[in-house]
DNA sequence: GAGTTTGAAACT
DNA sequence: CAGTTTCAAACTC
């Protein structure tokens, strides 16, 4: 905001633009070179304070293997936009170029935003990039941080995408840096700078050049570049790697991607910033993709106001979030919904496929679902930035500590978004939303955010016109007590809370509450249930995994409902109760305190009888629609003979699906190989709908018990032993006419739960 | 739909 | 840290 950046920034540029190299440059083309120095300093003040530590995420890998794909790809893609373009692009990027150097804070932004939307007119060409952008889920951005970077990851469609997460990112960082996130160490540094930027805006801009030539040749221009640029990048990898790591996995594959095209420029720019040498690649990348970003940015913005992502503690990306969002409210509804739709679902494909397969291979076209939209806000979690950091903390892999509520969470957002109709209004608010990191990760709280009754309503009235929401009276929605604010979700309409604060008028409230809260318990909205598995890895693995790998972090504390209901929080995230419990008489049908899981009949018999009846109903009540982890649970669970069984299994979980979740984690894994679907499960089960969904559906009852055999998903066995019903298959003197399969699984389903590695990342 | 039960969250 | 209160979901009728 206050830093000096402005003066400076607005010299180099014009030093840039006299010099003849530059203006050759430009007339080569339409690339802004100024924007480098911003992207230098946004890098610095982002300083992503909060990645820092965090390396371990797998992806990075994958970034660096993906960088030269995407870079090509993006120059490739560049190109075509000049061409197609010409020079349209070209003022218009200026334009948000200018603006963004004006701009010192949000109100800049927003200005920039609406200059965007503006020109958008001669944008056009780039609408597909926007259209991508609207696919990217918010979630991610909030889990970046930087809505961009969803934007980026959203880019499902076409190689156009991947130039808009490249521009994404810079624009991000950029955006960041325009909302003065520079406070921290970027002023001391820029100080520095400020010397050398023109120096380094040559550079960049050189790099940027040969960047232009080589276009065609992405691995020829980093062969160029030199050992230097090759470490930088490394480290820059290494940071957003770190950066990623904290990410839910669709979000980190998202940011992966983003980064792959604009990452490197990002750390570059922060390298610049700190060191003020020499740019990058990725400087020059950026400097490439930068007209096309600029209007796909701004574009962006518009679809993705949201992001505030608000990691309570740390401010500079929340800051920047909020300003974001403010952004956000000015910007049009319909897009917003596009883009989140598709962000969703594309976010969720693109995890699935991204860590096999290429963000380019992914893009499949998924066609964003216009409809729904609203929803969407308020699921994605303004708290799944909080998951993400909690996972930070934890060291547990983001994937890992997934939570089957905040999963559902998503799911019903999800869902809300497209069944919902609701007034443009709502639609951005909700997408004001600060935070929704880890939305994939969510799912396991999503458990306890859909209540049945809510869910019931949702899948009857078929467009779901409700989501899930809360119902507070006293709280304001200020508390955990409230769901939607535990979930990091933004109340909506379909709330019938009283004196709602957990709205996005009332952001600020809401941040400071969520700080105040996180400040007493750092992990308080982090998920409760820690997966050890991720769903992707899983697949091989799944048959070793159960809802019982996973675990409540804290443990119930149970002491009537013999964690056989949902007030238990473990069964009620379709989980085993653990050491940490303190539960009294525990019969948790998925892995008892005392470590035997399902074994018991007994214990299931009990629950069945306890639960059978309403299990039953609800099950018939809501086997109609599902979310896709409720399917999957019930495809699991589909497994048993009976179609009773198999309503009744996901009831038995309980109406959000957890016991969905844990089948879903496996599932989800063993179906697309997903990463964490969970999360967007919905998406994936939309879009792609996992193997398993459509499997199931198409199966038939009494094909079911051939399937067990046959195809013997570990998962599905789990889910089915998870089951109280599939206990009931299960008995010896029931099983006498049954398929050895049904045994088999449940044999599995006990050994499964001790061999759990449990809690331990696998990454 | 109202009322009860339950256990987490919040408070002391 | 333990005990109590508050709260809203889950559950029952």
């Amino acid at each position: 905001m206050d830093t000096p950046e402005r003066s400076q920034i607005g010299t180099p540029v014009s030093k840039f633009e006299e010099s003849p190299f530059s203006n050759f440059i430009n007339s080569l083309s339409p690339i802004n070179p100024t924007k480098t120095i911003h992207v230098s300093q946004t890098f610095g003040s982002l300083s992503f304070t909060s990645p820092p530590s965090v390396f371990t995420s797998p992806h990075v890998s994958l970034q660096k293997d993906n960088k030269f794909l995407r870079r090509h790809l993006v120059s490739d893609l560049l190109k075509a936009q000049l061409q197609s373009d010409g020079g349209n692009k070209d003022p218009i990027a200026e334009e948000d170029t200018s603006a963004e150097h004006q701009s010192d804070g949000l109100p800049d932004v927003q200005v920039r935003g609406e200059e965007g939307s503006g020109s958008e007119g001669s944008a056009k060409p780039l609408e597909d990039t926007s259209d991508c952008a609207t696919e990217l889920p918010r979630e991610l951005k909030y889990d970046s941080g930087s809505p961009r970077c969803k934007a980026v990851t959203s880019s499902s469609s076409d190689t156009r995408c991947e130039t808009n997460t490249s521009t994404a990112l810079i624009q991000f960082v950029q955006e960041s840096s325009i909302q003065g996130s520079f406070q921290t160490e970027l002023n001391s540094q820029e100080v520095k700078d400020g010397n050398e930027e023109e120096a380094c805006d040559w550079q960049s801009l050189i790099s940027g050049s040969s960047d232009l030539f080589i276009f065609d040749s992405p691995n020829v221009t980093e062969t160029s570049k030199g050992s230097l640029q090759k470490s930088q990048q490394q480290e820059e990898t290494n940071v957003f790697a770190s950066l990623l790591a904290r990410f839910p996995t669709e979000q980190a594959y998202h940011l992966q991607n983003s980064l792959q095209l604009g990452s490197t420029g990002c750390n570059e720019a922060l390298e610049t910033a700190q060191h003020s040498t020499q740019p990058t690649e990725e400087t020059e990348l950026q400097q490439t993709d930068q007209p096309s970003e600029n209007l796909e940015i701004t574009s962006v913005n518009e679809f993705f106001p949201t992001d505030s992502g608000e990691k309570p503690g740390k401010q500079p990306f929340s800051n920047l979030h909020r300003g974001l969002r403010r952004r956000c409210l000015t910007f049009e509804m319909p897009r917003m919904k596009r883009s989140i739709d598709g962000v969703l679902f594309s976010s969720s494909l693109s995890s699935l496929q991204n860590e096999d397969n290429p963000p380019s291979s992914n893009r499949q076209p998924i066609t964003p679902r216009v409809e729904s939209s609203r929803c969407i806000f308020p699921g994605i979690g303004l708290h799944l930035n909080a998951l993400a950091a909690a996972s930070k903390d934890s060291g547990i892999s983001n994937t890992e500590m997934l939570s089957p509520a905040s999963q559902e969470h998503l799911i019903n957002s999800l869902a809300c978004l497209r069944n919902d109709e609701g007034p443009a209004e709502n639609v951005i608010e909700n997408a004001e939303d600060p935070s929704q990191t880890s939305v994939f990760a969510a799912t396991e709280d999503l458990n306890s955010n859909s209540p049945k009754k809510k869910r019931r309503k949702f899948e009857t009235t078929g467009e779901g016109e409700s989501c899930k929401r809360c119902n507070c009276k006293k709280s304001k929605c200020l508390k955990l007590y409230c769901e939607c604010f535990a979930a990091g979700v933004y109340c909506v309409e379909p709330c019938s809370c009283l004196d709602c604060f957990n709205k996005p008028i009332h952001e600020d409230t809401v941040l400071a509450t969520r700080k105040q809260i996180e400040s007493r318990n750092p992990l308080a909205f982090a998920p409760k249930v820690i997966r050890t598995s991720d769903s992707a890895q899983e697949i091989g693995e799944d048959t070793t995994r159960t809802p019982a790998s996973a675990r409540h972090k804290r443990g119930c504390n149970c002491k009537k409902s013999n964690c056989l209901k949902k007030y238990c929080e473990c069964y009620q995230g379709g989980v085993g109760c653990s050491i940490n419990c303190r539960c009294e008489g525990c019969k948790n049908a998925f892995g008892r305190k005392d470590g035997s899981s399902m074994i018991g009949t007994e214990v299931e018999m009990d629950k069945l009888q306890a639960s059978e009846k309403s299990i039953l109903d609800r099950s018939l009540d809501i086997h109609g629609f599902q979310d896709d982890d409720d399917q999957n649970s019930e495809f699991a669970i589909p497994m048993t003979p009976s179609r009773l069984y198999r309503t009744s299994v996901p009831l038995a979980t309980s109406s959000k699906g957890k016991p969905p979740r844990s089948s879903l984690g496996t599932i989800g894994s063993s179906s697309s190989g997903l990463h964490s679907v969970d999360g967007p499960g919905r998406s994936t089960f939309l879009r792609t709908q996992s193997r398993i969904d459509k499997h199931f559906q198409s199966v038939s009852v009494d094909e079911i018990p051939a399937v067990l055999q046959n195809s013997s998903p570990p998962s599905i066995s789990l889910k089915k032993t998870l089951s109280p019903k599939s206990k009931r298959i299960s008995p010896p003197h029931h099983n006498n006419g049954q398929p050895l399969g049904l045994r088999s699984s449940r044999k599995l389903i006990l050994q499964s739960i001790p061999s759990f590695p449990s809690l331990s990342p696998r990454r």
